[in-house]
DNA sequence: CTTATTTATGAATAAAGATTCACGTCATGA
DNA sequence: TCATGACGTGAATCTTTATTCATAAATAAG
């Protein structure tokens, strides 16, 4: 494990940056970019201003710095569902799972996911806005192929994939948001094997 | 014809106020709330700054004004559809089609619209939020409501019709965001028969 | 303990942008 | 033609932040 190797100093100098990065992802999520000061961020740190512009060059550039980490995380765990050895079905449902999952762990989080990927990106003059979307894309065409493998196996439809990918997508988006707005009204986790059922039988009778 | 009846003077100023409105709606679209001036708007819109306040008592106002003109116009359209008398089946591919004519006409209002009701609304402080909120879960009710009727006809499979209607709107809104940013990529209108599909049939093979 | 180095501080600066208002300009009616 | 009120103007003001930097405190090295 690297960080035992560190020296103590350097260890305490990424608590405190992640210590900004929290305070910071507080506000953003609540308020958004443009209404959060470096001074509220500070504050709500416990350091001085100054001592934020030690650890980032500007405002841009830390709010860059924790959408790309918090994004980065999200990724990671659900690419990794769908690199899983499973069949289709089992890994559509894991998928749908893991994105309630990782929902719940952090709201603050996903309210700025958000406001990034869907939302016209208008929080930011641009850069980020790229890389962001980036990872995004890479996500969804990972779900295609995944799907895609599952209409090549017979178990789904002939159709496009990428296509199908995004409506997975907006299908889970769709109550992920309704679940952000009223979390105890609207329970994602109740709804998971909903959408499952919707996505895969649609919602004809018979 | 109302507007024939008022004086000269009164039309021009409403030709004024559109016309500010106007140039407000292509800068809020393209750069966010937070990134366009008074300034430039009153440039874009060939008056003095003086002059937008004469109009709007404020920033903020502006937008709402704007917002709220142009989100009632788009719920207007679909909660016609949403009233015809025709079968489920066939409501449901005019909203769909609906809404991609909606989106075609105006680029501009889309992003504005839903940087405001999917967005966590980071763009204006309260208020608005609350107005548009409003509009946008009407609409969402009333497309439960022509759900239900199908549910209850045999039409479509028994389920929660508020949560059939949020799929809908995350499915459709889903092809949406991405024609709005690769308009000749990937067109809706192409789409709008694989989205209906997809609804009523799922994508499980068989 | 002394010096050097790294880190933290927050008052001061600078820039951007929202809002105001004292003053022109124009149309209307007498 | 002149008086009146409605409309338009944009320089000047007032706020709000982002950002800097000289200084202090803490830590490490000798």
């Amino acid at each position: 494990m690297y960080y035992k190797k560190l020296p103590r100093r350097e260890r305490e100098k990424l608590r405190h940056r992640r210590q900004m990065l929290a305070a910071a992802l507080e506000l953003f999520s609540e308020k958004g970019y443009h209404n959060v000061s470096m001074r509220e961020i500070a504050e709500k740190a416990e350091f001085a201003i100054g001592t934020l512009y030690k650890f980032f060059k500007n405002k841009e550039d830390l709010y860059k710095a924790l959408v790309m980490e918090k994004t980065g995380e999200y990724h990671r765990i659900l690419s990794g569902v769908l690199s899983e050895e499973n069949d289709i079905l089992t890994i559509l449902e894991d998928y749908i799972a893991a994105k309630a999952r990782i929902f719940a762990d952090s709201i603050a989080t996903m309210r700025l996911y958000f406001a990034e990927t869907r939302g016209a990106s208008f929080n930011i003059k641009a850069g980020l806005d790229q890389d962001v979307r980036k990872f995004y894309n890479e996500l969804v065409e990972q779900l295609a192929s995944v799907l895609e493998k599952g209409i090549r196996g017979n178990v789904l439809r002939e159709m496009n994939p990428y296509y199908l990918a995004l409506a997975l997508e907006g299908l889970t988006n769709a109550f992920l948001f309704c679940w952000l707005e009223d979390p105890e009204q609207h329970p994602y986790e109740a709804n998971v094997s909903l959408i499952t059922e919707l996505f895969l039988k649609g919602c004809l009778a018979k």
